[in-house]
DNA sequence: GCGCATATTGTGGAAATCCGCAATGCTGGC
DNA sequence: GCCAGCATTGCGGATTTCCACAATATGCGC
């Protein structure tokens, strides 16, 4: 999914401008006049980051974020404000919002933001998409390999993991090997790492 | 070193009713009448966290967390604030501010960000204290036996590792043997579950 | 009933790891 | 010169890991 810049602001005169000045910078822009419009266009295969104005009619900026972050969206947020609300910038930042960038702004420090925006962006795909590997294959293994798998992980000789299991020790090698395959690790230390903090 | 609130404010009535407060629930308290005073007083082995005016005469909150920030104080701190400043808010959030709290506050409120604070802070110092504990194991290593842990954690058998160091595999053995010793595991998964992150 | 997936087990043999015991050589500090 | 630390190596033996080949039993879906 291409990265955009999705811009939600009322006032169409800043939506042009902005759209104007981030394809002039190479970045792929789709402007919304309310919240309301982009809330029914959001879906979770979206790519980019989200300039989001805070006053508008209808919907309120922060009424939209709350709602994105509810619905699990991930895309960083900058919020563009022209009024002091520190509450509602505390609020927002803590629950992860990008940035704040005061109008009227300077234009390179605009671009500047989304673009590291979008890179954030690139870098939560990359791994959000490695997490999900690695659960997809640990969701192949069978009850038994998973069983075998904990063990193994935490150093225990085959001999000890079969008594524990009360299982032969050949059964053990069996699953050992199977797993690792699976896993698509050649070695115990090579699964070590690979499951680094997902214990 | 026993953690505590160390409140900096020029006004002495809010210094005292937040002593008083957060020590009624359990808090030990340290004040300081100016942003001059606790930055003299302030060392890295200090634990707790700062609660801190943002308006005081002479050097101002954030110029005081500036300079803390440039310090290397990693103590959480939450700021106290009166009057909107969204930028200034913003800044200190995305440098690491724990919290903004306005004035006149919520006490319950107050207290309780102040206790989640101390916790960031020790959970902060378990997080540096091993990695630390780690840093030091590693540090013991004569050049051998950290050579011989990066082909190890790179998943080499011992005969490949002698081929590219070009010793003999026994020599491979003893610093295999020497290197889990000192590092306190007895095998290589616990080894690079150890390093996790390190890499 | 058949086929498939999974779990289990044994045999035999090869490879890898581990380590006690012993020894040599080099470097740096006292 | 002596000593400690480090690097190196060999021998012999024990243990562990790995796996080809082969087989049985169970449960499930068609």
């Amino acid at each position: 999914m291409t990265q955009h810049a999705y811009l939600v602001d009322d006032d169409e005169a800043i939506r042009d401008s902005l759209t104007w000045l981030l394809e002039s910078r190479g970045v792929a822009c789709a402007s919304y006049p309310s919240a309301e419009d982009f809330l029914a266009a959001w879906d979770s295969s979206l790519a980019g980051c989200i300039v989001l104005d805070i006053r508008m009619d209808g919907m309120s900026g922060p009424e939209l974020f709350e709602l994105l972050c509810e619905r699990g969206c991930k895309l960083p947020v900058i919020f563009l404000t022209g009024h002091g609300d520190v509450p509602m910038a505390v609020s927002a930042l803590k629950k992860g919002a990008f940035d704040f960038v005061e109008k009227p702004c300077n234009d390179n420090e605009l671009v500047n933001r989304v673009i590291e925006a979008l890179k954030l962006d690139a870098n939560q795909r990359v791994a959000a998409s490695d997490s999900d590997s690695v659960n997809s294959l640990i969701a192949r293994l069978t009850t038994r390999e998973r069983q075998v798998m904990e063990l193994v992980l935490s150093g225990k000789l085959n001999k000890l993991i079969a008594d524990e299991l009360q299982i032969s020790m050949r059964t053990v090698e069996v699953h050992r090997a199977n797993l690792l395959e699976k896993m698509g690790v050649r070695t115990a230390v090579e699964l070590a790492q690979l499951l680094a903090g997902k214990r």
